[in-house]
Parts: C-alpha cells; sequence; structure tokens
RNA sequence: GGCCCCUUCGUCUAGUGGUUAGGACACUGGCCUUUCACGCCGGCAACACGGGUUCGAAUCCCGUAGGGGUCACCA
C-alpha cells in the first residue's frame, strides 16, 4: 500500500508557521514511502473564503520547495482537491447515513442550545434529549407543519467505547457518551467539515492522517462517520501544537501582536522590519508578522533553514543531530519520535539555523540572493549591468555578518552615490572625532596619506596606515575609529582596510572631506 | 465546568531501572582583535511535587499540582 498523506489548509490569506510544521511532517513521511502528498482546500465555509486567499499558501509552500503530488494547480486523479466542489458527494454520504440509521434529521432549532445552556447551568453532562429527532417522512412533517427547519446530526453512540490507535500517544480510549450528536449538515444544505473530512480522506485514498492535537478530540466522531459508511480507518498521528515564544499557548495568528512583547520575537520582527521598510513593504504586525511564512520570504530566509528548525520542534533523531539536508530528513524522519508535548516557537534558534545555513552557501549564491534587496531600495539598477564587483566584494567582507540576505541592506553605504550623505552614528561622532583633542589634525592627516598612496588594496593600506602611526607616535585605535566613523558613518563594520579598499579612494577622500568640512 | 492531552536546563531536546543526567540555541567569563561579527577555550543551568514498587527510579504504579486542548449550523 502506498503511503498518501495530506495538508488541508483554509483559504485564509496566509501560510501560519505551525501549519507548515504539521505539512512538512506528511509531506517528509510521504517523500519517504515514495507515496504521494496531497493539498486539500477546506473551504466548506464559503462566506469566509475567497479564491485569492488561497494563494499566498499555495506560494509558500511553493518557496518553501514542498511540492505537492495532486492538489490545486497540479490536478491529479481525484480531482477537484476544493471541498466547495465536491458538495455531491459529502451530500451523499448524508443520505447514506440517514439511510442506515447513523444520523437523523433534528428539528430542535434553537431548543438544542436551550437544553446545552440548561444541562450546562445544572453541572450536568449534556445529553440532547432527541425530542425533535424525525425518523420518519410523517413526523419531519409535523415539526414542519409548526415552522421548524431541519439540520442533520449525528445519532453518535451512548456507551461504549472508540477505541484508536494514535502513532504519536498510543492507544486511545475514549467514551462514546462524551461526544454529541454533532451537525453534519446545516440548515442551507451545506455539510460540515467533519464530514466532508471524513468523506475527502476517503475518497482520496488518505492512508495517514496527520495534523495537529487539536483534532484529537474531533478524532471520535470522525471515526464514527467513517465506519457508519463503511470507510477503513486512516492511521492517526496527532502531533503536539506549536506554542507561543515562552509559553505553551498554541500559536495563533490573532495574538500575533502580542507576541511582540516577547524580547526575542521582537528582535526577530524588528530586523524583518527594517528590511522591509527600505525596500518599501508594509510592516504592520498584522501581515507581516514571523509567525507568516510570507515574513522569512521577504526578509531573505532560506527555505532550508526553516525546514530544518521546524522539523526539530517536536521531533529529535538522537541526541545530537540537528542538520538535516532535505534528503536526510526524508531519510530519517519517523512518527515514532514525534515529541508528545508542545513545543514553543523560539526565534533566536531559527535564527541561528538562518545563519549557519546562510553562511554555509557559496559566496555567488549569497550574491544572487541580496541582488533583489539592493535593487528594491534602488541601491543597484534593474537588471544590474554595471558594477557588481562592488557587491562582491561587500559580501565577501561581511563574512557571517550577513545572517538573511535582506541584511545586505545593513551596508547601504558602500551603495551610496558619490557625494550623497552618509548617516552619521551620533554617540560615536562625539567620542571618536569630537572628544579626542587631536582627531580632526590626524584625520586630516591621514586623508593626506590615503589621496597619494601609490597602492589601493587593503595590505598596502595597512602597511602605508601603520608606518604613518609610528612616525605620528600613535597608536592604531587612535586614528581607525575616527577613519570608520569618516569613510562609513558607523562605530562597527568590517575590517577597516577591507573597507577602504571596497570604497576606493576617491569616496573615501571625499568622505573625509565632508567629514572634516562638518567638524 | 465535563472530557481529553501534556510536564527533563530560560528554550528545543537526548534519555525506557544503575549516566558526573548528554547535545543545541540563548546567557555568561576569557582568549583573539582596529570596531562589530566569527572562531577557540571555559562557565551557569533541568528530571513539577508527594507517596509507593525496587538493593537501586528522570525512567514503573498511584495521587496532587501546574500548563494546554476541546466542548459551534468554524475549519
Amino acid at each position: 500500500m502506498t503511503i498518501r498523506t495530506r495538508f488541508a489548509p483554509s483559504p485564509t490569506g496566509y501560510l501560519h508557521i505551525g501549519g507548515v510544521r504539521t505539512a512538512l511532517f506528511n509531506w517528509l513521511l510521504a517523500k519517504q514511502a515514495g507515496g504521494q502528498f496531497i493539498l486539500r482546500i477546506d473551504d466548506t465555509d464559503e462566506k469566509r473564503n475567497q479564491a485569492e486567499a488561497l494563494q499566498p499558501i499555495l506560494d509558500g509552500f511553493r518557496w518553501l520547495g514542498m511540492d505537492w503530488d495532486e492538489g490545486p494547480e497540479v490536478g491529479g486523479p481525484h480531482e477537484p482537491y476544493f471541498q466547495s466542489q465536491r458538495k455531491d458527494k459529502y451530500n451523499a454520504a448524508v443520505e447514506q447515513l440517514l439511510a442506515s440509521g447513523h444520523a437523523y434529521k433534528d428539528y430542535s432549532g434553537s431548543d438544542f442550545q436551550a437544553e446545552r445552556e440548561a444541562a450546562e447551568k445544572a453541572k450536568q453532562p449534556f445529553f440532547y434529549s432527541r425530542k425533535w429527532l424525525a425518523e420518519t417522512d410523517q413526523q419531519a412533517a409535523e415539526f414542519e407543519a409548526e415552522g421548524r427547519s431541519s439540520v442533520v446530526r449525528l445519532k453518535m453512540p451512548r456507551s461504549g467505547t472508540c477505541e484508536f490507535i494514535d502513532a504519536v500517544r498510543g492507544e486511545m480510549s475514549i467514551e462514546w457518551a462524551t461526544e454529541s450528536d454533532h451537525v453534519i449538515q446545516r440548515g442551507n444544505g451545506a455539510c460540515t467539515y467533519h464530514l466532508a473530512n471524513v468523506v475527502d480522506d476517503h475518497d482520496f485514498q488518505i492512508t495517514h492522517v496527520i495534523r495537529a492535537v487539536e483534532h484529537l478530540s474531533n478524532t471520535p466522531r470522525q471515526i464514527f462517520i467513517a465506519q457508519s459508511l463503511g470507510y477503513q480507518l486512516p492511521n492517526y498521528a496527532h502531533i503536539p501544537f506549536v506554542a507561543e515564544p515562552g509559553s505553551k499557548k498554541k500559536l495563533s495568528k490573532r495574538d500575533i501582536a502580542k507576541y511582540l512583547n516577547n524580547k526575542d520575537f521582537k528582535r526577530l520582527y524588528q530586523s524583518g522590519a527594517e528590511i522591509a521598510e527600505q525596500i518599501g513593504l508594509q510592516t504592520e504586525p498584522d501581515t507581516f508578522n514571523p509567525v507568516l511564512v510570507e515574513f522569512y520570504r521577504e526578509a531573505g530566509f532560506l527555505p532550508d533553514a526553516i525546514l530544518n528548525y521546524l522539523l526539530l520542534l517536536g521531533w529529535s533523531l538522537d541526541d545530537s543531530t540537528e542538520e538535516f539536508s532535505r534528503d536526510e530528513m526524508i531519510e530519517k524522519f519517523s512518527l515514532e519520535r514525534i515529541v508528545k508535548g508542545a513545543a514553543s516557537f523560539d526565534p533566536q534558534k531559527l535564527t541561528a539555523f538562518q545563519g549557519r545555513y546562510f553562511n554555509e552557501l557559496p559566496a555567488k549564491r549569497k550574491y544572487k540572493l541580496c541582488i533583489p534587496y539592493l535593487q528594491k531600495a534602488g541601491f543597484l539598477p534593474d537588471p544590474p549591468e554595471c558594477d557588481v564587483t562592488l557587491l562582491d566584494k561587500v559580501i565577501t567582507a561581511a563574512g557571517d555578518r550577513l545572517v538573511m540576505a535582506g541584511d545586505i541592506l545593513k551596508f547601504e553605504d558602500f551603495f551610496l552615490a558619490d557625494g550623497a550623505e552618509l548617516n552619521y552614528n551620533e554617540k560615536a561622532w562625539q567620542k571618536r572625532l569630537v572628544k579626542p583633542e587631536r582627531a580632526g589634525e590626524l584625520l586630516g592627516k591621514c586623508r593626506d596619506l590615503l589621496a597619494d598612496t601609490p597602492d589601493y588594496d587593503a595590505a598596502s593600506l595597512e602597511t602605508a596606515i601603520k608606518s604613518w602611526c609610528e612616525t605620528e607616535g600613535i597608536g592604531i585605535g587612535d586614528i581607525i575609529h575616527a577613519l570608520r566613523i569618516a569613510t562609513t558613518g558607523k562605530a562597527a563594520g568590517f575590517a577597516m582596510f577591507d573597507t577602504l579598499e571596497i570604497l576606493g579612494r576617491e569616496k573615501v577622500t571625499q568622505r573625509i572631506d565632508s567629514t572634516l568640512a562638518k567638524l
């Protein structure tokens, strides 16, 4: 039997990082077994969903490199893969359930809710009286004559236990009586999630249902539907959800703004937001946020780093292996080693993975990834026809100071046009240029030296400046800090002589001149 | 509240009766150094609690506590 797994998002307009992890586990299991990973769209609630709300989800998976074997855009033998287009299947299932007595037409209307509230008030477990249950046409006609309308409910067992095996949690046993008579078809004729879900999993021949634990309590009623319909049950695996940073609450889109109170989360957000602002993107936490995959794409993260981090959020191979290539994850993943408890999302660790992956990249790849940022920020033409060696040099000199591709914008001072005003760091300006008595004088002399030095490469510059320091009777530290402020405006940056070489004689001289003029 | 689930360093985790409780991220001391970063060496830091069972328990059993999920004509 080939393994078939699925991920079934609702078109909500965004791809949640927790959802990606669930999808990843499904994807991995299917890939590993040479099976299929199916994307199915749960859009039964029509008024809430729109076609364009699906695109960001598809784009997100494409960007992450998680291909689906069947589903939107790729089709497949079980088309359509949209629940909104499969209504007749669900209706047929409802008819079958009605005919076999596993479901009934219910005319209770608001009385159902009233009974439930009464039970709650009395602190009693709630059992619907089934007073408005209609199993014959005659009963139905009577209720309709009273002006009542109907829904279809499951006729759940009221004794015995539902038993099933969960790949993560082992043997599960739940009292049937704790399940109420769920609605499977609404008053308007539309079927609900549980019914559609079971029918689709069966029609698509899904063998493994891997989903978040919040669905664990839904499982008995789905098993009831499946068994009543004569379906073979899939294997279940309920994985823990991804929790908020620093807590065990489920990570949710709704509380997105709140996560900014967490300092690590905020730091990640800010590093992304700085990049986004420079390339003219909206940065409202509501749409641009580390909970959403879009955020990482825009900041220049690597899909491999994200997937590797997510893989380890609730799963491990052993006591020490942390890095997994795609092939390794596919080969090594197993449901048995999924952890039971919820795992908090840790922005710092994700960033650490990203930094590691990014700096393992050859310079050429980094270069390709950085170019779009410089173009969008207006520092390079699109296409970048001329001086790309500059970017090459900057990337090399930056080394692992670049964590995500968008970080290249932190070094914008190298790409500024001739004569453009530098953004001076005020504190450093005071400390390095204003306070030291001889700062201006030394900087002036150094400027002349740099203007005349025959060779303008890092090594020659270093020799020249060091010997000049000796004749002046100063330490290298007495000039370098001032020089750094004068040429980059910043207190920290690349190795100084690399910086001078990259900038070139003209820019260096010019920048020192304008610094001197301001002093 | 009912039902269900979970509980090892701050965080992600290893561990299935005998370990100095291991690794990673973060934090931190030092070295390197013209800054920042890297790198290298070092450090801090955990078995929720209480009872059993056992020669011996993070590991098995029972309670307690805490955290979480779910109880829709949402998915």
